[in-house]
Order: structure tokens, then C-alpha cells, then sequence
DNA sequence: TCTTGGCTGTGATGAAAGTCACAACCGGTC
DNA sequence: GACCGGTTGTGACTTTCATCACAGCCAAGA
């Protein structure tokens, strides 16, 4: 049975609040590569992710792909939709394979207006967001190196929440790194090259990486 | 007589809630160059703008400063510390002589908790500022000028919210300018006498600057 | 008046990362 | 096996911006 009580967002409600959030949910899959939502999409719901990662994006003037976040297991979407009325105003693309519970915009909307404590915890929520991203916005100033790692571990506690961030992380191409960091493939090729030889991440079978320290990784600003 | 209506938070809420929020508030007024808020100051309440223009920023592991944002008239902040309860995550510093109100936080939690408009209504200001952070992440990867015009662009419609981005911006000295746009002051001197040559930023009486074009910016990238 | 300190513009230089180009490799599939 | 597309590593070159250095300016004050 789904169990709307491990989302920190639900935590607060009663068990007859979340059932009636339940009401014709849908569970989706998807595969590594696909688009969860489009820009200027305003088919409207709340994505909950059970299993795999995506990355949420926007094109820039030149076209070309910023990633503003990652999103795993725990985590959701498009709130911002629902919350605003407005349409979408980034795409969220799988990075694995994920499946997902899509719940109907209706009730949650109506819920947030008659239940504060829901309300309340969606104002948290984008508030952790906010200073997730602020901490992101601070560390993006630094070398491709500070960078990189940064993007590792926040795969691998997106992959895992509760597992340390030294978890194993799913193989993605370097493309895929890259874009993920901001840095053109080569950087991110070299990049990868040094801090292999400088043993601060490892390559596992299968072509999984994995940070080798979690720590004072500030020095390498 | 202070009218909190005029701030999107408390739009929704009745005279009255309005009036319970006042109690005991505040109106402060702080220099040029003066911080509003230290990071790691925990004295909880929430401050509304009312004039003048200040900086959100945060200090990164080589000493440097990030600035996150820019606040005016009809912002406000503090609510972050006051809605999860943890210690300050950024200074906030002005930049012109400033004037505003200092709410309690314990009214204003209380109604936080009891009407879900107000509760929704934050999380609406929260998605926004994502938003607007998520956007200038966008920009962030682009040219020197590019970021130059955007915080132009900021600070004019900070300064006076309902004028066009084209009104002109209270004299700044260039080091803050470069602090704001993440340029070296050196950088942003450069960048400012090409834009100027360009015709596209104008230098006004008593040093203030002025957008000329506010518009397709986007190939300046 | 002269001095002092902050602000502004500009030149020279260097470092970091983007771009272009290419070779090796790996996993499919025919 | 041979072929193919996508991936990875790497070299050479270019671009952009930070850094260092300094000169001119203006405003405040002794």
C-alpha cells in the first residue's frame, strides 16, 4: 500500500487527509531519458518520486540546458504549478529509470486551503529549496573540481537519502555529468581524470563512480 | 498609519488578523553599508521593506561574497528563520539608507498555524523567490555584460517596483556593482564603459545609472 | 592650499575553462 | 568477424575574466 507518511510534506496530517489525497492517483514509470514534465506543460498533479533521479531544468538564451536541481526518491513536483496557476517554468527529465505516484491537483489544492499544517510544511518545503539552491548558488562561483564533486554527492544522496554520501552512484555518461555541472564534457572528462588519480572518487564496476571522502572537500574551492 | 495590505503575504487576511500582527512592531531605519541581519543571529522577527534597497548575501569558503538576491520596497525576510525555526543562512546588508518594519515573530506564527491563507500565501512567495533565483541561476552561466544588465535591471525594479525597468538606479559604487554581479570590480568598470559606448546603460546627474533598453537583452549572452 | 583616501579607468599578464579536432574503445548488431 | 554509433581521453588553441599595477579624479579635511 502507498504510504503518503514518509513524505516529510504529508507527515502532518492526518490518515484521513492522506487517503483522500490518494483519490485516483495513478503510478507512473518512466525510462532513463524521458521527459516527467515540459515547460508550458500545465497538465497539472504532484509527481512523489519512489525510485530513481531526474534532474530539473531550463534552456538558457543560447540553448543551451542549465540543471537547477536534482530530484529522488522523497522528493516531488510540480507544486510550483498548483501553487501558482501558472504553467510550468522548467522541464523535469528522468536521469534512470523512475517511478512515480502522480497525485490529482484538485484535492491537494483544496486540502491546502483548509489545512494550514499542509500549507505550512509546502512553505517549508520550498523554503529548504530555496537555501538548497542558495547553497548551490555560493559553490557555482568555484573550480570545475568543487563543482564536480558537488554534483557526485548530490547524486548520490538523491539516489540513497539515507545512505553517506560515499554511496555508489548510477553510471550516467559524462555528457550527462557535465551538463549536470555546468561544464563543457572535456572539462568534466579531465576533471574526472584528476580526481581519480588524486583517489577522491573511485571507479566501480559497471562503470559506477563513487566519492571516496565526503569531507573538507572546501580546499579544493 | 502602516498598511500591512500592501504586501502580497497579507493580502488575503482580514483587518483584523492584519492588526493582530502589529502588535508590538517596529519601525526601524538603518544606514548605507549596515547589516540588517548577521548570519547565525537567531533574534527571531520578520522585516517588510518599506524603503530603500539591500543585498542578500553569503560568504564562501574562500572569504568571497555571493550575493543571492536583492530586496526593496514590499519584500520582506526573516521568514525563513522563523519557519524552520533554524539560525539565520545569509546576511542581509543595505545598500541605500533604508527604512522598515520589525514584526514579532509570535503573532505571526501563531496565525501562521491557524490560517491556511496566510500559510499559502508564504508558500506562494517562497515558490516565486525559487523562481526568480532558478532564473537568474539561468543567467549566471552568461557574459560578463549579460550579468552586468541583469543586476541593473534587478536593482531598478527593486528600487522602485511599479516603474519600468529603464528608471534609474541609485548611485552605487562600482565595487558594489561588481559584489552583485559576481565580477571582478576591474571587470565590471570595463563592462560598464563598453555598455555605455553601446548606448545601452546611461550615466545620469549625481552618478546614477540608467538602462536604456530594457528589452531583447538576450543577445548580449 | 596641500594632503589623503576612496573611486574610476586602463594596461599587461596569467589562469581556467571552452572549443575544435582526433584517436581509441566499447557494445551492439548484421 | 566487420561495422557503427555513442562514449571517453587528450592535445592544441582561443576566449574570458581575474589579478596586479598604476595614474587621474574628486571630495573632505587639516
Amino acid at each position: 500500500m502507498l504510504d503518503l507518511a514518509s513524505y516529510a510534506l504529508f507527515a502532518d496530517l492526518r490518515e484521513e487527509q492522506r487517503c483522500q489525497l490518494l483519490d485516483q492517483h495513478r503510478v507512473l514509470r518512466f525510462m532513463a531519458g524521458r521527459p516527467l514534465l515540459h515547460e508550458q506543460d500545465d497538465g497539472q498533479g504532484l509527481f512523489l518520486f519512489r525510485q530513481g533521479i531526474a534532474k530539473v531544468r531550463s534552456i538558457d538564451v543560447e540553448g543551451q540546458e542549465v540543471v537547477l536541481s536534482l530530484l529522488g526518491p522523497g522528493d516531488l513536483c510540480g507544486e510550483m504549478a498548483i501553487l501558482q496557476g501558472a504553467p510550468r517554468s522548467a522541464d523535469v527529465i528522468c536521469l534512470t529509470d523512475c517511478e512515480l505516484v502522480l497525485l490529482r491537483a484538485a484535492p491537494f489544492q483544496a486540502l491546502l486551503h483548509q489545512e494550514p499544517r499542509l500549507a505550512l510544511a509546502l512553505a517549508r518545503l520550498e523554503a529548504r529549496r530555496l537555501q538548497n539552491l542558495n547553497r548551490r548558488f555560493v559553490r557555482r562561483e568555484s573550480s570545475a573540481a568543487a563543482r564536480l564533486l558537488q554534483v557526485l554527492e548530490d547524486l548520490a544522496t538523491r539516489t540513497a537519502p539515507e545512505a553517506p554520501p560515499t554511496a555508489p552512484i548510477p553510471p550516467l555518461p559524462q555528457r550527462e555529468l557535465a551538463a549536470l555541472s555546468g561544464l563543457a564534457r572535456e572539462t568534466a572528462s579531465r576533471t574526472l581524470v584528476r580526481l581519480r588519480r588524486q583517489g577522491l572518487v573511485e571507479q566501480m564496476p559497471g562503470g559506477r563512480l563513487r566519492l571516496v571522502i565526503g569531507e573538507q572537500r572546501g580546499g579544493l574551492g
